[in-house]
DNA sequence: CAACTTGTTATATAATTGCTATAACAGTTA
DNA sequence: TAACTGTTATAGCAATTATATAACAAGTTG
């Protein structure tokens, strides 16, 4: 799968990775016990430092998508908790449906949206890349 | 209506206040047309420096939520592009709604939530703060 | 064994951001 | 005139982000 950073972003290097390894997983093109690149490689790869992969990857194991182990580096590994989940959604969404709630969009809209990014993901083929 | 910051918190300060207003108007606490507290008065009673309240209005009237006004202030006034509001949504939950499908989260499991947040939305009553 | 790779840890430095402090200005209101 | 608005400018401090070097222990490979 590709990786980039854009150094313009005002987005994090590192909550890029992470974000885009978020995705490559929600979308099927990693999968449970994939490696992921060692930290310097990836580093290399991307042209930043191999500190900044590091946190991308710490981040990731602190929120249980991966586990690092000095032997394989960085491997896929999901750890669910629902309601802990669900409770981090609702906490990242609120906001955003604040401002559309502002701004007039109904509740039809929103599942409208919400089905949109679900078959995104669902429907996701290697030549979108 | 209420203001508060959490000086303990990792949110930036003008964002806990741009934050707060979006749900009052979102609930129904402030309306269209009313003043929000000058930011001399709002920096004194929520004791933080008159400069980070302007920096939380200006903000808001960035995103279309007041008008700034040297004679009446701040004033709610809702500015909106329905279709730019759904591209800005799309960007905010599209990581919060990957991180879901990976841990398992099922699209109706995300409808359910987004009608919890609505209807909290609507049926806000005073007796909650 | 030796060479190499893994994550991890430790410093140090520079740039940016968030917040504060003070001060002043132009326009509005009473 | 006096008291209030938002706005602008400057300065300083702390935390975050990203970088650069360097070293270490543990596992892998030739």
């Amino acid at each position: 799968m590709v990786l980039r950073v854009d150094f313009n972003s005002d987005e994090a290097l590192y909550m890029q990775l992470r974000n885009q390894i978020i995705f490559g997983i929600a979308t099927g093109r990693i999968r449970e016990g994939d490696s992921l690149p060692s930290v310097r490689q990836l580093a290399e790869y991307v042209s930043i430092n191999m500190h900044t992969v590091n946190k991308a990857y710490s981040v990731l194991r602190e929120e249980g998508f991966v586990k690092l182990d000095r032997r394989r580096g960085a491997v896929v590994a999901l750890e669910s908790d629902k309601k802990r989940v669900l409770e981090e959604m609702r906490e990242e969404i609120a906001v955003a449906m604040a401002k559309a709630v502002c701004k007039g969009i109904g509740r039809e809209e929103v599942h409208r949206l919400v089905d949109e990014i679900y078959d995104l993901f669902a429907n996701w083929e290697e030549s979108m890349e």
